[in-house]
RNA sequence: UGCCCCUUAGCUCAACUGGCAGAGCGUCUGACUCUGGAUCAGAAGGUUCCUGGUUCGACCCCAGGAGGGGCAACCA
């Protein structure tokens, strides 16, 4: 148990830490943070994020810290303070310090007065639009302010009088004072603080101006003495931003910003701005839907935060943009479901089996495992077997192709766990629908036997109708019809790659009664089917409603796309 | 007056300071034979975008080119 434990993954970023930790570079303990706004739920994109910087704060006995980036009033919700702090925790992960960039208004208010007296930063009376017109293109310089020379005197003052709220918002703003030609148009004299008279969840109204992103963020992580600052590629032009504002503030050995990519997942969407849209148009049903990206919405679903992890683990952290395929997620999913839950059956679209042959009115107990050989887990139910069954209608044709190992007129297959049966006459209704089987059993094969060594091709799932529990059953899919759902026609939006069939219900499935007992939120590998767990939202012990987490994987569909 | 990042297997991505280019998915083959549409095992699969250069040695460093992306919110 010692040479060939498989070395943790090595990303450019823990390469970093690593050598933090050999160097004593920052002359204390690695130090990560996780911090997102308030204004929506989490998402996988954070997952990663969260997986990345509580697991290195975990791999190098360093710290992480849970922030929330709270700086602008208008967006912020405690709702999503409590959702967000619910699935980190979810998530498998515990932060070291809790803290709001809220709380340190006063001290990037006291940095604010610094940088004026140093000259550092000036107070702008310009609007909005001549900021944006003066602020250049990425090939003009800009045009400095005509306020941009007031005195630090002024300044100081000017400062003083937007924070005892004496101007309305927009009426003026702080300014760092570095360079209005610069190749980046980040430090084209950067905003650092607005006038927003407006309630903030935490700070109500009693502060009114309102430090930006690249103000806030640097110095909330030096504040907490953050080494390393965890962010995404988009930010890789503010990072000379975050590297003046800390050595102007005075820190020594600040932390350092590096940039990873952000997830992007096929057949969904990561943006808080396109989540938020779909749950304000009504197109899911709030933000813990199962079939959004949110954690909330794949914890109602039925993924566990293992899968989540091991997904995390295998899609790495990389300087690139990179597109995952859900089928990689998905993976992740059964991987984790595979070894844990036990099999079950449950006829999805039941369609009556008679068994001609078997006495009526007898019932008997078959015993079945509840776990496949290469499962290292031992556990068994009973299976009450009967005279009147239910198969799915999927497992019977009446115009079989050759190689469809399942039911039709004169073919045998084996019901798992039970015995073999053959089907003799199809019954129809008045419009020509197969409404029942009529077959016959072989009493010798019980339970996987067959005396004299035949064996048949097929094995199908099963319940006997007498005993079996109705059930609801919601089979989720992806929730965008094509990889990329921004991919669009012109004039239409990513609403339009909405897939209409990313809920299908099945109000009246048929579930063996051994699941009767268990908890609410059983996972279970409905076999041949997918991985399903009973809904805690919907479901009761009197009626149970059932997600499909992910179906199992399916090269049987690929073999009849192929013909 | 533009700055910055990226280009590696069919697909999606890895590869620490230059040292035999690796995973997952997909594909093919085999095993289990009571999930045969599950699961497991094995295999095939590469001119590392192009052209030059440095070096004993280049995916990695240098020069030039081609293609893709980010940045011009008082959002984060």
């Amino acid at each position: 148990m010692s040479e060939n434990t498989a070395a943790p993954r090595r990303d450019f970023i823990r390469e970093m830490v690593a050598d933090d930790v050999a160097t004593g570079r920052f002359g204390r303990g690695p130090a990560t943070r996780f911090p997102p706004e308030p204004n929506g739920f989490l998402h996988m994109g954070h997952a990663k994020s969260i997986c990345l910087n509580f697991g290195i704060a975990q791999e190098f006995g360093g710290t992480c810290n849970l922030r929330f980036d709270d700086t602008n009033p208008a967006t912020e919700d405690v709702k999503y303070v409590e959702a967000i702090q619910r699935d980190v925790q979810w998530l498998g992960f515990n932060w070291d310090g809790l803290y709001y960039a809220s709380d340190y208004f006063e001290k990037l208010y006291d940095i604010a007065e610094a940088l004026v007296l140093k000259g550092k930063a000036y107070v702008d009376d310009q609007n909005e639009e001549q900021i944006r017109t003066n602020r250049g293109t990425v090939t003009s310089a800009g045009t400095p302010s005509p306020w941009r020379e007031r005195s630090a005197d002024e300044n100081l003052d000017l400062l003083r009088r937007m924070k005892a709220g004496e101007f309305p918002d927009g009426a003026k703003v702080l300014r760092a004072k570095i360079d209005m030609a610069h190749p980046n148009m980040v430090m084209r004299d950067p905003l650092l603080l607005r006038i927003r008279h407006a309630h903030h969840y935490r700070r109500g109204n009693d502060w009114c101006i309102y430090p930006l992103y690249d103000f806030a963020h640097g110095l909330s992580d030096a504040i907490e003495g953050i080494t390393r600052s965890l962010c995404t590629l988009e930010f890789k032009d503010a990072r000379e931003i975050y590297d003046w504002l800390v050595a102007e503030a005075g820190f020594v050995n600040p932390p350092t910003q590096i940039e990873f990519a952000r997830l992007e997942l096929d057949y969904t969407v990561l943006s808080k701005r396109k989540l938020l849209r779909l749950v304000n148009d009504g197109h899911v049903n709030g933000w813990d839907d199962p079939r959004m990206p949110t954690i909330a919405g794949l914890r109602r679903r039925g993924v566990r935060p293992e899968a989540i992890r091991a997904f995390a683990e295998v899609i790495g952290v990389a300087r690139k943009d990179a597109r995952v395929e859900i089928a990689t997620f998905e993976h992740a999913v059964r991987n984790d479901l595979n070894m844990e839950v036990p099999r079950v059956l449950c006829v999805l679209n039941p369609l009556k089996v008679v068994l001609t042959n078997y006495p009526e009115g007898q019932v008997e107990m078959l015993d079945a495992p509840s776990y496949p050989h290469d499962v290292p887990k031992t556990g068994s139910r009973p299976m009450p077997f009967s005279r009147e069954l239910y198969v799915d209608r999927d497992d019977f044709m009446e115009d079989a192709p050759k190689k469809f190992y399942r039911l039709s007129v004169g073919r045998e297959v084996r019901l798992r766990f039970g015995y073999l049966i053959t089907c003799n006459e199809v019954v129809k209704n008045d419009a020509g629908e197969v409404i029942e089987l009529r077959c016959t059993y072989d009493p010798d094969t019980r339970s996987g036997q067959a005396p004299d060594g035949r064996k048949v091709q097929g094995t199908i799932h099963w319940v006997s109708a007498a005993q079996a529990v109705s059930c609801e059953v919601r089979l989720y899919d992806r929730l965008f019809s094509q990889p990329d759902p921004d991919d669009v026609p012109e004039g239409q939006d990513f609403l339009s790659a909405l897939n209409p069939a990313s809920l299908v219900v099945i109000p009246d499935a048929k579930i063996e009664p051994s699941v009767a007992s268990d908890p609410i939120g059983s996972r279970y590998q409905f076999e041949r089917t997918g991985y399903f767990m009973s809904e805690p939202e919907s479901s009761t012990p009197e009626k149970l409603v059932f997600n499909r987490i992910v179906g199992l994987r399916d090269s049987w569909a690929k073999e009849v796309k192929k013909g």
